[in-house]
DNA sequence: CAATTTTTTGACCGATTGGACAAACGTTAG
DNA sequence: CTAACGTTTGTCCAATCGGTCAAAAAATTG
C-alpha cells in the first residue's frame, strides 16, 4: 500500500535544480529570511509547480540541511591514528579549507541554523556529532599522551579548525573587504593555507 | 527651525529597552527573519507604540548596528607597538574572548549581517574596518622583521583570531552541545583561553 | 485645578507570505 | 488517435507583514 513509486527523469532532474536554488536563497538569507517565491523565481519555475515536488518550505530546508551534514562531517571521519598525527591534521586543516572553498554555500546554511539556535538539528549535535568529536577527541589525547603533539584540550583544538576554516566561507565578504580587490582574488585561500599550517604546527613564538 | 528638541526621561529609558529586545530578536533570526510584533512583544508594549519611538524596523537596526560597531573595534584600537609583542598579543586574544562571552548577542548580531552579505555595512568594511586592519598589520609586520614574533601573514593572523573568538558566541549551542552538560557550563571559556594561549604562542608541534 | 504635551493603543490598510486547488498542458504507451 | 499519467500554472485563501492614524490615557506644566 503506498509504494513509494520510483521518481521519474524529469523528478530527480527538478528536485536537483529546485534544491540548488534554495541553496543560494537559504544560505544568504536563514530560514525565515527567504520565500518560496525567490526559490522558485532562482529555479526559474512558478510557486505552485516548485511545490509539486517538495510540499512545504521547511521540506526543502530539511532536505538540505540533511543533505548538507552527510558531506560536512565527512572530512572529521577521515582521521585516524594510522598515520602521522601532524600530517594527519595538517591534512584535515587542509581539507576543511578545501571545503569552505568549494562548498561556501553549504557552511553558511549551516552557520545560519546554528546561529538561529539549531532549532532543525539540536538533536543531531547532541547525539552523533557529540559522539564523533568525542570519538576523535581520543584519538588525538593518544597522540598527546604517546608526545607526538603538545599537550592540549583536542575539542577546543577541533573547534579552533571549524572556526578559522569556515570563517573563509562564512565572513567571505568581510575578509575580501579587508584583503582589497587584489588579493581578495584568489589567492587568498592558498595564503590561508599557508598561515594555517604555520599557526598550528608552530604558532607565532619566534624560533631560537 | 526644527531643533532635535532634547528627550525626555522616558524616551531615552524606552529607547533602551527597546534596543535591548530587538538585539535579542534581530541577533537570533536576522534582519528580514525579525518582525516589529516580535522585538515589540518582547519590550513588553505594543506594536504602534514601539514605532512611536523607532520611526521604522530599519532605523532600529542601523542604531543597533552603529552602536555595535563602536565597541566591536574597540579592543583592536588598543593593540600598539609599545608593549611586547607576544604579551600584546595574548591581550587582544583574551579581550576578544572576553567580549564572546560578555556580548554573544552583539557578535551574533554582526554574523549574520555578514552572512547576509553586509548589505548595510559594506561601505564600512572596505573603509574603515580596512583602514584599520592595515594600519594594525603594519604594526605587527614590524615586530616580524624584529624577530619579535614569527614571519607571518598578519592579516589571515588577526582572521584567525576574530574566528576562534566569536566561535564561542556564534556557535555557542554547537560548543554546548558537543561538550556536553558538563563543561558546557560555565568552564568553557576558560578551558578555550588556555587552548587559544597554547595555539597562537607555540602551535601544536611537540617540544624537543 | 485646567491646559498642554507626551505616551499608549485599537482599529485599520495594502502588500506579502505559505500554501491549496482545479483546470490546462505535455508526454507517453497502447 | 486516445486514454492515462505526469507536469505546469492562474487564481485564490487566510495569516502575517510593516506601517498609519485618530482617539484615548498619562504625564507634565502653569
Amino acid at each position: 500500500m503506498d509504494a513509494p513509486a520510483k521518481p521519474t527523469r524529469i523528478q530527480t532532474q527538478k528536485r536537483e535544480l529546485i534544491l540548488d536554488a534554495a541553496l543560494d536563497v537559504f544560505s544568504t538569507n536563514g530560514f525565515r529570511g527567504s520565500t518560496i517565491d525567490q526559490i522558485a523565481d532562482a529555479a526559474g519555475m512558478s510557486k505552485p509547480n516548485l511545490l509539486y515536488y517538495f510540499k512545504s518550505k521547511e521540506d526543502i530546508h530539511a532536505t538540505l540541511i540533511q543533505r548538507l551534514l552527510e558531506t560536512w562531517l565527512a572530512p572529521l571521519h577521515e582521521i585516524d591514528d594510522i598515520g602521522d598525527p601532524l600530517t594527519e591534521l595538517k591534512a584535515y586543516i587542509r581539507r576543511k579549507l578545501e571545503m569552505a572553498r568549494d562548498y561556501p554555500r553549504e557552511s553558511r546554511l549551516f552557520a545560519n541554523e546554528i546561529l538561529q539556535g539549531a532549532p532543525r538539528i539540536m538533536p543531531l549535535l547532541e547525539g552523533e556529532l557529540k559522539a564523533l568529536v568525542d570519538e576523535k577527541a581520543l584519538i588525538i589525547k593518544g597522540w598527546m599522551r604517546d608526545g607526538k603533539i603538545a599537550q592540549t584540550d583536542p575539542r577546543h583544538l577541533i573547534f579552533s579548525i571549524w572556526a578559522t576554516t569556515q570563517h573563509y566561507a562564512d565572513f567571505d565578504v568581510q575578509v575580501r573587504a579587508v584583503l582589497g580587490p587584489d588579493r581578495g582574488g584568489d589567492g587568498r585561500f592558498d595564503d590561508a593555507a599557508r598561515f594555517l599550517e604555520q599557526l598550528f604546527l608552530d604558532g607565532l613564538r619566534p624560533k631560537r
